[in-house]
DNA sequence: CAAAATTCCTGACTGC
DNA sequence: TGCAGTCAGGAATTTT
């Protein structure tokens, strides 16, 4: 399930060899991954004859800017990958929805066994038109997630991005202290800090010593300080690993290549397995319908 | 208004 | 062996 980490892995090995290139042919073969245009003719139209510009990301989102002034943006979902090939004489794995085809040789495939990424280009909005950018986002302090959200308004209401935007503690302290939410629930709430899901939550709040349950303005200034240190740590040591990649297989960077930052994982996926720092058994609990995986003794 | 439940989907796994 | 049932989860949508 692809998170921040692995978002981040796949953008930058795209950015690569993407950027400069032009998109020659798209092949739909799956309309649901374009399911927010109105036809698939009007997604392969926005593209094709168009090269890549650059390749961001905005929490779990990648987002290229084409050269005709739009964006693509494109969401993995649960199981969604995007896969480099010579050409078409390349199998194709099951489940490939979508192949873009470049001008300078190459394809590009998406593909997604449980349909929940998707992809869709972006309209500029026109100029001098006010985008209502997320208030979270608006505390942050330089990086380009203002610009990403200003140009593509379907990713304005994200959240801090904790990588495209900067935020200090204090800041921090302030949104945890304006509501009562559950931890957990602040952490994977994609307008309030983007690009945190199930698993990067348990590892951070391990990392924190904090419980998923804790309401979020209970906080002391010291904890809140261990929170906002551990999202940065644990994200950057994940990115560094090249994120997780689970039993299943389901994340494989653009070249097919597992990341292998699941070896460091000390909550996620290890329930009745003791705990590394104490030894007690890891709890699985679930939370509002997600598994919950931390440690009673060290977490609180 | 916010929080919880529901929906989308397929593959892996369980129990009989 | 096969089949029905369950689970997994991001995010938009619906319900409470």
């Amino acid at each position: 399930m692809p998170e921040l980490p692995e978002v981040e892995t796949v953008r930058a090995s795209l950015a690569r060899d993407l950027v400069g290139r032009k998109v020659k042919s798209v092949v739909l073969t799956n309309g649901r991954v374009v399911r927010r245009h109105k036809t698939a003719k009007d997604f392969r139209t926005l593209i094709e004859g168009h090269a890549i510009k650059s390749v961001d990301r905005l929490g779990k989102n990648l987002v290229l800017a084409l050269d005709n002034g739009t964006h693509l943006v494109i969401h993995l979902g649960m199981s969604g990958q995007l896969l480099r090939a010579q050409g078409p004489k390349d199998p194709k794995p099951k489940h490939t929805h979508a192949v873009f085809t470049f001008s300078q040789g190459g394809e590009l495939r998406f593909v997604d066994p449980r349909t929940f990424g998707e992809m869709y280009v972006s309209i500029p909005p026109p100029e001098g038109s006010e985008v209502e950018i997320s208030k979270f986002a608006r505390l942050s302090i330089g990086g380009d997630g203002l610009g990403i959200r200003k140009a593509v308004p379907e990713l304005a209401h994200l959240g801090i991005d904790p990588f495209e935007d900067q935020i200090g503690w204090d800041r921090f302290a302030a949104i945890l202290r304006s509501r009562s939410t559950p931890l957990k629930a602040v952490l994977t709430d994609q307008d309030i800090i983007a690009g945190i899901g199930n698993i990067y939550a348990d590892e951070i709040l391990f990392g924190a010593g904090l419980r998923f349950d804790r309401p979020s303005e209970s906080l002391s200034t010291i904890e809140i300080r261990r929170l906002h240190r551990a999202i940065s740590e644990i994200l950057t040591e994940a990115i560094k690993y090249g994120g997780s990649t689970l039993d299943d297989e389901q994340f494989v960077d653009p070249d097919g290549k597992p990341g292998t930052y699941q070896q460091f994982h000390q909550v996620y996926n290890r329930e009745g397995q003791a705990c590394y720092q104490c030894r007690q058994p890891i709890v699985r609990e679930v939370f509002r319908g997600r598994s919950t995986f931390y440690c009673p003794k060290c977490q609180s």
